[in-house]
DNA sequence: TTGTAAGCGTTATCAG
DNA sequence: CTGATAACGCTTACAA
């Protein structure tokens, strides 16, 4: 694997690698003559120019440094396609690292990938994370970050999420709507960003219809947490018993959708179902779920766009606040027919 | 993000540039004071090296490029975490491209890692491709790469996949003992490797119960291809009609899942319907459906080790044969019980 | 024990 | 229009 460089066409073509260099740039101060026999020659051997020596050059690797909890998950999958085809349209890499829903592990993997040169991050915080000093560190440090789906609004930069406040606030409109009078909220550890606005969207959907907030139909459960039924069944156990669930995860979606079945209980003829997902699976499962679907290719394809712009352009200042995509809220009838709400 | 260098260190300390070098980098030839002198100062002002000059320098990147057809996919997204977990043990980094199915796509993908000069290519064919000279170039110029899942017999290369033979007749065998006569055999393009191996485990398990091979029964779908209804509906319009469906991938089970209920057919007392699947969610849809679980974690490491062994040792040959993993014959009962059988 | 200098591949500056 | 040289950050002969 010895590429051929710079030099070795100099050499061969009797050139100085400064002449060789601008020709292949095209500029404009060499003759049309030698560009021609340095562009044939080098099309010839297949020159690459070596990224390495450029990124040493330049100080800069062309590299995004993307941090997800997990990769195996159709939400980040789908939002790092997003990513990727933003990226490589704009002449940039990706180098995708994951946090495991580990503090510790997320703040390893943005130490590496600062280190490693990167130009720049895509960050979707893990569960666990509370403290983001050592974000706002390298922020301190105009670190060129932007933040998806799992933000942190202590952090002044720009910030992409689905609209998440919206999205539940439609799903609990439409139980309530189809009749649903106790609805319980099954969602995600409570201090992560996209849970406080779905429970607000929760909760402004119940008082906009004059139905009670109900605490103790709300759980949060661990996002390493498997076991559902217990939980299912307890909010069953109460009187009255929920007559819906509304999901704030796939997972959680699932999870439930099974718990339910292990109980016998009919969906949705004894309870209703709906859940923010990004299975695609879901419409399978059909008639039985209703879904949140998050624009999540979408979502990564902004927050790319957002982060390229700010390393190209420091200076430009773009918008800090959070930018809220919209959900669409798919409904299942019985007959396979489906509703979409934006 | 100015970077502090060692030559930051030099000049701060009065010492050149390549003692700081040596001390940081323990050399026996440097005084023990100056060792920690530069040390304690390198910690305090928290040095890193720059990874692009140590690139530049030694000619390797300490990355390792994975193309794989796409991301978000069970089977792939699991054996990425795989491929990670150990590259970072062993001091790599992991760039991940995707060829979207597409062979031209694949090429280019191939082509930039190479110019980003990663250390090595760990593969997944897209089920485009054919032609695999592109890569027999690059091998014959002795870049080290590793095959998986979606592999090409031609190459001379580390090769590591799944069992696809013994799981494709194990379940094909399993569906023969539970009393099922025709099955159908729904799967992936002819030509992608797994596709061969898959339809012979199932005709050799015809055979050993002493079942025709009837072509007929045997269908290929694009992986494009979404709709299955017409394939299944037409399968079930023969007579005798076939009273179980094996199917080669996550898609094509779920697929056959849903075209079977919308034509109102119930598994599985009508028909069975057994599938190589990484789908999570498939323990959800029980008792439909009976899988064989591909150890997509294991291929990841597995590929992986060989790779960095590759690398790390061009010298010592390591084998370039296909080396298959185990998959695991997962059967759900009605009741919720589930068999597992390696 | 420490320093000097060359080199990895490329581009920018400054001379011719 | 073309060439020599320095520089990006680091390592490593070779000197001292």
């Amino acid at each position: 694997m010895e590429a051929i460089t710079i030099k070795d066409i100099a050499r061969a073509l009797n050139l100085s690698t400064s002449t060789v260099s601008r020709a292949l740039r095209g500029s404009y101060e060499i003759s049309p003559e030698t560009k021609r026999l340095v562009m044939e020659y080098a099309e010839r051997m297949e020159y690459r120019p070596n990224p390495i020596a450029l990124s040493l050059k330049a100080n800069r690797s062309k590299v995004l440094g993307v941090v997800v909890p997990q990769i195996a998950n159709h939400f980040f999958s789908q939002a790092i396609n997003g990513i990727e085809a933003i990226a490589y349209n704009r002449g940039y890499h990706v180098i995708i690292m994951q946090s495991h829903e580990n503090y510790e592990r997320e703040a390893i993997a943005v130490q590496q990938a600062v280190s490693r040169k990167v130009d720049g991050l895509l960050l979707s915080l893990s569960s666990q994370t509370v403290d983001v000093s050592h974000l706002q560190t390298l922020h301190d440090k105009q670190f060129p970050m932007v933040l998806f789906d799992r933000v942190a609004p202590s952090l002044n930069v720009p910030k992409i999420t689905a609209d998440n406040y919206e999205g539940a606030f439609a799903a609990t409109e439409h139980l309530i709507r189809t009749g649903r009078r106790r609805i319980a909220h099954i969602s995600i550890p409570a201090h992560v960003s996209i849970t406080q606005e779905r429970l607000a969207g929760y909760r402004d959907a119940l008082q906009k219809h004059g139905l009670p907030y109900d605490e103790t139909l709300v759980r949060h459960m661990g996002l390493g947490q498997h076991e559902m039924a217990p939980v299912v069944r307890e909010l069953l156990g109460q009187s009255p018993p929920p007559d819906a669930f509304f999901t704030a995860s796939d997972r959680l979606a699932l999870g439930c959708m099974e718990a339910l079945r292990l109980l016998g209980v009919r969906i949705p003829e004894q309870v209703a179902l709906v859940g923010f997902t990004n299975v695609t699976v879901a419409h399978l499962l059909a008639p039985a779920l209703t879904t949140i679907e998050q624009p999540a290719i979408e979502i990564g394809q902004l927050a790319a766009e957002r982060l390229i712009d700010l390393i190209e352009r420091p200076q430009h200042k773009t918008t800090t606040g959070v930018q809220k995509l919209p959900t669409r809220l798919v409904v299942r009838a019985s007959t396979g027919s489906v509703t979409v709400a934006e």
